[in-house]
DNA sequence: CAGATACATCGATGTCTGTCAATATGTGTG
DNA sequence: CACACATATTGACAGACATCGATGTATCTG
């Protein structure tokens, strides 16, 4: 998964729509969702999993998973130091994510 | 829904982050994606069901259920002339899901 | 090494959903 | 009305996945 996504307005052939929907479907879950908003609103740019349990609410397990799916996917990496594992996001990722919702024109408008 | 989905960047909160993935979880799908494309791309802005059964490979009813899922999701609006129901993007809804999606300060970008 | 803490992996489970066949509804034509 | 065509709805089913408890692995401290 180098670059991410043709974009829709590209006219997406089945495997272009799989691959889409794939990384959409990573961030299509609240839990995912909040992460990403705690990544993105700290202060550091960085939060481990002890601090996300909580306000998550779910099972360390659970959020262990979570960040697994979404390193997988690309939009965090994660660094190791000490007891603890550091994660940060990519914003590129969701850039290009933004970019392959994008439509130029917006084709319906004439009422 | 009226206006859609807090941005990630407002540090959401759990019904927020359910909103939102919510609807992400409607573009999350290859089948939807495509028709989205087809929809975005078509000359007129408009595209009925029997044109999309063959591009995609699907039964009638399952393209109905998908304009079903785009339609109360906000993404498409369908008119019915004739026989035929044409369907229309609402380019706005597009647009609200990449807003959601941004990431004004890109946190951890110091490498 | 022994214990504690942080995180990852594994297996099981309940729920959600994409799909289809069958059928119903709506619309135009004779 | 009878028939054909386009679309919607219903019911059923298989596969995907979010979640958890139990357990394994890594790191630090005595």
């Amino acid at each position: 998964m180098d670059f991410c996504c043709t974009p829709i307005s590209g006219g997406l052939d089945s495997s272009e729509a799989e691959e889409l929907a794939a990384v959409l479907k990573v961030l299509a879950d609240p839990a995912r969702l909040r992460i990403v908003s705690m990544l993105a609103t700290a202060v550091d740019g960085e939060v481990c999993v002890c601090d996300m349990t909580d306000p998550l609410d779910l099972s360390q397990p659970t959020v262990s998973h979570h960040m697994k799916v979404l390193r997988e996917a690309g939009f965090i990496e994660s660094e190791r130091r000490g007891k603890w594992v550091y994660h940060r996001l990519v914003p590129d990722r969701l850039a290009d994510v933004r970019h392959a919702l994008s439509v130029p024109q917006p084709a319906g408008t004439r009422s």
